[in-house]
Order: C-alpha cells, then sequence, then structure tokens
DNA sequence: TATGAATGAGCCTTCATTCAT
DNA sequence: AATGAATGAAGGCTCATTCAT
C-alpha cells in the first residue's frame, strides 16, 4: 500500500472521489462511513480526521460538483462559439463517457440530495441555481447576439435545457443497454434548437421580411 | 385508536397511501416498515399480514402511480381535443396541488427508485415507459392531424415533455417557496410549444412561400 | 382441495404427517406452526383447533414415532428367528428407504428434542427407553437360547447396536452421496455381531472343549 | 462491569467459549448474537466487530473443537501404549468432566450443526471425518501390532467408536442423573475390545489350536 | 495522526399465539 | 370448525458516531 500516510487534502481529494462513486453506483445510501474508509483504505475513525461527519462529506462532494462544473461551462464559453454551438458541446459533455465515469453525471448526485438535511439541499439548491444560471446567461448572449429568437425566455429555456439532460439520463440510468446516452441526445439536441432559433428556411424568409421591410 | 381491524384490502390501500407520503417527504429510505405501521396504527409484524416485504410495497406504490398516471392521461384524451392542448392539460395535471399533496408527483417516486432492487427498478422502468409512450401518441396524433410539424421526431418530443416535467419538480423541491410549480410550468409550456408547431409569424411567412413556389 | 373439512382426528395425523416431514427435512426448528399450516392447507389459527400449542405437535409426534418404532420392532419379534437375525432385521429396516422416506428415522427426531422444553424431553427419553429395552430384551432372549455369549451384557449391548444406527444415519446425513446408509451398516452389522457371539472358528473349539470338559 | 475493552483475541476466544455453552446448553438455536452478546457484556453491535456473522462464530466454534479434538487424539498417541489402550483412554477423556464442562463434547456440536447453512455442514463433516479417520488410523496400527484381530475392518470399527459415544451422549442428555457418563461407558467398553480382540479363554484356545496345527 | 473497541438506534423479518367475528 | 387481523418478543444485521489509547 503506497496510499498510506497522503497528506490531509489528499485525502480528502480521495475519498470526495470515493463518494462520487459510491453516489454514482448505488445511490446516496450506498454512501457510507464504512465503505468510504475500506475504500480509502483507513479505518472508520480515521475517516472522522478527514470529514467532521456523513453529511460533510455530501456537501463537499456537492460542492466540488458545482465547482468542476462551473469550470467546464466556463471552459466552453472560452472559445468564441455561438451560443447554440456552446450549448451542444455542454449537452455532449454532459454525455461524455468522461463525466459518466467519473461519477455518472451531476444529475445522479443532484437528485440524490433532493430529501437530505436542510445543509445538503441547500448546497444541492445552489448547484442547480448555478447550472441554470450559467445555462440562461448563454441564451441571453445568443438572443443579443441575434443567434437566438428575442422572444425566448431565457430561464425557462435554460429549464428545459436542463430538463433534456435530467430526462435523457433517467431513461439511461433505468435502461443503459437500449438507451445510450449520446444518441437520444443528439435528436432532442435538434428539437431544443428549432424550439430557440428560426428554422433553416423560415430563417431564410425571415431575413428576407425584415429586409423588405427595411426597404 | 379508532382504526383498529380495517380489512385486508382497505389497510393495503392505507399502507400505500402512506408509503407515498413517506416517499415524497423523505425519499425511499424514508419508507421503513417501522414508520408505515406506526402511522398505519398497527405493529410491525401486522404489516407483513398485508405485505410480504418492504420490496412488495415499493412494488405496489409504483404499480398503483403507473396506474393512475395513465387513467388520468387517458381521461385527457377522451375529450377531444388538439394534441397540444392535451399535452398542456397534463402539464397542468402534474402541477396542480392535487397530485403534489396525493405523492408530489410520479417523478419523485420514479427518482427513487433508481437505485433498488432489480425488481423495483423494472417497475421504475415500466412507469417511464408508459409514460413516454402516452406523450409520444399524443405528439404522433398531432403530427397527423397536421397540428404538429411533420419533422418533428415523437420519441424526443416525448422525451423533452417529460424533462419539463422533471426539471420542474427537481426545481421546486430544492427550492419550493420560489419556485411554484405551476408558475415556471407555464412559460415552460409555451417555449416547449414552440418547438413542436410553426411560430405563428413564421407560419404565415411559410404559407406565403409555399404558394409563391406555386406560381 | 379435496382436503378441506377433514375429521378431527384426520387433520391431526395429516399435521403430524407433515411435521415429522419438516423436521427431517431442516430439523425442529423448521417446524414452525406457519409452514405445518400452509402444508396442511389451512390457516394458522386453525390449526390451533387441533393442536393446543408447537410443544403438542412435537410430543405427540414423538409419541407416535414411539408407537411405530414399539410395532415394528415386535412385528420382528414374532417371527420364529434367532435373536441376532432379530436385530439384523431391524437394522436393515432402520436402514431401509421407506422409513427415510417417512421420516428420516427416529435418530434424527430424537436429537432434535434433545434441547426442548421438559415435556418434550421427557418424550424423547421415553422414545430412547423404549428403544434400548426393546433391543435389550432380545438380546438377552437370544442369552438365554445359547445364541449369545453370557458374558455380554444386554443393556450395553444395546446401547452400542443403537450407538451403531447413531453414527451410521450422522455419517450419512453428513455426506449422503459417499455414505449410502444400507452399505456401512452392512459391514458395522458383522462386527457388531462378532462382539455378541462366538467366531465360527472358536465357536468349535468352543465346544469341543465344552464335550472334552464333560468327559 | 470490568470486562470492557478486551483485544480482539481476547474477545474472540470469550465469545467463542461464550458460544460454546449456550450451544451445550440448549442446542444450536439458543446461540444467538443478543445471547452471546449480554454474556460477553458488550453491545450486539460490537459483536459484529469480531465476527462476521452468527455462521462465522459457529464455523470458528467448530474448526476449535476440531483442532482441539484432534490435539487431545495426537497427545494420547504420543504415549507408547497398545492400541486398545489407546482408545480406552480416549473414550475416557470423552466422558471426563472436563470435557464436559467446556463444552459437552464435540457430538453435541456435531448434532447441533447438521441442518444449518451449507459451510457450517462442510466444517461438521470435516469434524467427523477427521474423528473417524484419526480412530480408524489407531485400530490399523493395532491390526499392524498384532494387537487387534486382522479380520476386524478398521472403518467399521471406528463407526462403531463413534457411535459408543453418541449413544452415551445421547442417553446422558435425556437422563443425566440416572445416567452416569462414566458408569456407562466402562461396560460399553469392554463390549467394544471384545469385538476387536479374541476373547481371552478363546484366546487361549487358539493358541493350543495353533499349537496342534504347528505339531 | 491514527487505531481498535465500543455504542445505541435503527433496519427488515419471523416467530408462536390470541381473539373477535 | 374456521378465518382474518392483530400482537409482542425475538431474530440477524448495519448505521453513524465516540473515545481511550
Amino acid at each position: 500500500m503506497t496510499k498510506k500516510r497522503l497528506k490531509h487534502i489528499d485525502r480528502q481529494n480521495q475519498i470526495i472521489d470515493i463518494a462520487r462513486e459510491l453516489v454514482s453506483s448505488g445511490g446516496i445510501h450506498n454512501l457510507t462511513i464504512r465503505k468510504l474508509s475500506h475504500h480509502a483504505g483507513i479505518t472508520e475513525a480515521a475517516f472522522y480526521r478527514h470529514f467532521s461527519s456523513r453529511e460533510d462529506v455530501i456537501i463537499c462532494l456537492i460542492n466540488e460538483i458545482t465547482e468542476k462544473l462551473s469550470k467546464t461551462i466556463n471552459s466552453v464559453l472560452d472559445v468564441n462559439l455561438k451560443s447554440l454551438d456552446c450549448l451542444e458541446k455542454i449537452l455532449n459533455l454532459h454525455c461524455s463517457s468522461i463525466e459518466l465515469r467519473q461519477g455518472l453525471s451531476f444529475v445522479v448526485i443532484l437528485q440524490a440530495s433532493e430529501f437530505e438535511t436542510y445543509q445538503i439541499k441547500t448546497c444541492g439548491n445552489n448547484l442547480v441555481k448555478m447550472y441554470l444560471k450559467s445555462i440562461e446567461d448563454i441564451i441571453y448572449l445568443g438572443i443579443k447576439k441575434g443567434e437566438i429568437d428575442r422572444n425566448v425566455d431565457p430561464d425557462s429555456a435554460a429549464m428545459m435545457f436542463f430538463g433534456i439532460v435530467q430526462s435523457t439520463v433517467t431513461r439511461w440510468i433505468f435502461d443503459p443497454e437500449h438507451h445510450p446516452l449520446s444518441e437520444k441526445s443528439r435528436s432532442l439536441w435538434y428539437l431544443f434548437r428549432t424550439s430557440l432559433e428560426f428554422l433553416d428556411e423560415d430563417l431564410e424568409l425571415h431575413k428576407l421580411n425584415l429586409e423588405s421591410k427595411k426597404v
């Protein structure tokens, strides 16, 4: 075992990682101090050196997910893409094998926290709020840049986007073989985009229309 | 206690009702035989006269929800409405206080079953499939009747509809006060409808376009 | 179901038979009122019409076994055989498939009752005493008739006979395939007989010896 | 309570000892985690620090008995005695108050394991096999050394020896006062010895016979 | 800093038995 | 003569957490 004598911060991160895996694979009540400790190669008592309670781990886990998710979204934003391409990229990232392997997607952890203590719920709430706000901002920008129909309500669109992610994950969880995450998300994406932009042919007509109005 | 000596069927229904409340208010691991029995005013041993196991209750609960949901959807279909109006009605029903009070909505129970035993998961899967199929059928009909754009993929649209319900419920659970179910669902609905039908102005342009092409 | 509405006595016998099977196949704590009732096709409450308690059934079972065993031994005695041939017959009966099928042999039920209530233990004690007494009587007769060495202590010999049955059954229970009841009992029987009678060659010498003494 | 905070190995041994007593005094279904814990002065939860399950204790108990029994037999063998004297010593040890007090004799534990799980049964089977093999070896040696009749089948003789132990214990359990273990075993032993060796008088005749044949 | 022993509350489930109908 | 509903005690076991060493 080379895992012994890790620094405090490293041990914490290790435990958080294990926590993510446990929740992903068996729901939040698969997250027990025993399993956490055993997987980390420490005693149950030693666990309490690094976290004050089970609640503490869950909160840290959610916060870490919030941060990572925020970073991921921001990294996509850095690239100078159209708003819709940004959203498409984000959706693809959610469905990528990478995110799945390292924690199934934030959706699962989020749902898991729904009925926990007040503090945990608050963290879950922050995660939702942060996520929706980020998506909302992208859509708002898209409207400003004329890429998205100005009649679209950014908040609702963000909710819808989140709904796509959620329903896709739910379906996938219940029947992983028949519903690969990536496939369905593609056709859902086209539908979603349709609701935001003008259909291609309509768009052209739209432009013509606008031009004729100008004249 | 005046509740003593109920008939088998009545006790079963009573227990299912309590089960629904317990899951709604505290997630599936708030559903314990102890709580179930105490709320029903019987001993834990007596519980086993009416259900063979904890799993049994959950399965019955999910099946009952599946049935009720199916009936609800069918009852809406009976009325000879446009497809989109049907869907709107269904969405409103999901958000109505009635459904909430008697079980928070099927979404919560569904999510709760994700990490339970194989049998429970199977029931959950049936619930999702039934629901999506019902919505899909309505959309398919709408396309046939020319009320919905024929380019729309019914399956994806159903998923999107389900996503709307899910994200709305999730948000509401985390912050019930700031996000009353009914309000948000309204604006989400308009967005959803837009993605299925032709936007009004575009529709006209569309017609014009078609006519000009004819000429 | 034609089993319903049996006469009291028939129902009792039926239950005793089921009890025997349950104990034989799973030890005495496989004998539960639930299993007894279900196998008999009656409710648990109805069981108490025929027996006053679980203890009652066990006592009746042991008594019935005591009676049957006594009859079996007596039936063998009727035939006018040599004492040793009687014992051999009895041993073979214990190992016969018939007795096994209808209750594995009294040995198992006997052992099962070792740590039950005082009353049950008393019945078990009666069974042992009756059995040993019967065997003892046969041996005593054999000595009187000059078929068995007069130095043999009938009580001890009976115990030894009982020991053969017990150890054979024990071995068989733990490894039924490698130790068929009938095979081993045969060679054990020869060994036992040797300890009672004179070895053939010695017997002849013995006779010669006696004759020479007479002269 | 002054017994608190024992070391793992000590607690384990203590629990095994209690287990032996419980089984001895009330059969295997008197061995409950509750009783085990109470007698050990710890909580039921604490029990699980030292054994993984009830099955685990039973297996450990049987294995420990197997080891001790093996050691006992081997210690007797060390002394350079005649085979028959060895067996007599072993029989006496089984009946000695020492072994009784510390676990009633292996016979009871053996019978207790008959209807338990596969793993427990396997351990019981090992115990029987080891015991019979040990006795068999002693008898085989006796035959080789000319102390035991060469016509004797060692396996059957071992079974017979085991049978003596079993029937003696059974009788004693059902009626401890009227059947002290030691008394009966003595006369049984003589009978058993007779079946292995030549009767004294016959032996002399035998010798004469042999001599006359030589002439 | 880490461990090993222990706790108390809770889990699901089965048992023999009772009693009103 | 039988049923259906209920009981109280006990079973094996897991949980998050504490504390002396």
